[in-house]
DNA sequence: ACATCCTATCGTAGAACAACGATGACGCAG
DNA sequence: CTGCGTCATCGTTGTTCTACGATAGGATGT
């Protein structure tokens, strides 16, 4: 328990998706989701996420060896594929997980 | 029942997987897996293979709005990647998932 | 041996990606 | 208002991807 900074990560939501996970529209949205994920980088940005549950952009930026502007744009990558959202938290942005993404990749995964 | 023309495809062989899910080389396998299936044609191959069971790889490209060149590397990218096995059967190529890999990759999602 | 079919590979051109440093925008403290 | 810390965006460079046509390789049938 690390004091998990509560400040932005949504409420459970918990909501049913009932969209199909075959056809030429799920190939799209899983190849989508893959492609975001097709990088090591960004598995690990979104694994860090995970774990703390919350967000701190800053701290990203100090557990990957690459330059602040190259993870700005990893991050970037991942919220224009829906993976995970930012949220302005004065000075500095608070990313965090879309859980209803992750669930969606999981169950497109499952569906192959 | 289209008459599957099982004549490449595996035994089940289900071996467990105790490889760890997460960690650096997870990333990376996960990355490497993702990277693979983030287009659109390859996830529909993919499918293609799962659907048919079996394999026939002019099937595949008659299927696709691509070249046959393309479709043969989208096939060499998802075989270098591990996720589908190619083999030679007299004058043609006999395409199928690599089951194993797949597990392992609903594994890794998961274990997200 | 030869022609034929199926697939892989080569070569190429344009688009997209990955990485960086530099710069800009924004909120906050003084 | 000014300066500072945080993050996004710009501009650039080198690499990789995607797509195609053309060509080569290998097996089959005649």
């Amino acid at each position: 328990m690390t004091q998990t900074k509560t400040g932005c990560c949504p409420p459970p939501q918990v909501g049913l998706d009932l969209r199909p996970v075959a056809g030429a529209e799920a190939d799209d949205e899983l190849a989508g989701y893959c492609k975001a994920l097709g990088h090591p980088a960004r598995v690990k940005i979104v694994r860090l996420l995970i774990e703390k549950n919350a967000c701190v952009c800053g701290d990203i930026v100090d557990e990957m060896p690459l330059a602040q502007s190259t993870v700005s744009q990893h991050l970037k990558v991942l919220k224009d594929a829906g993976l995970i959202r930012g949220e302005i938290d004065g000075p500095r942005v608070c990313y965090c997980i879309e859980p209803q993404a992750l669930r969606r990749l999981r169950a497109l995964v499952g569906g192959l």
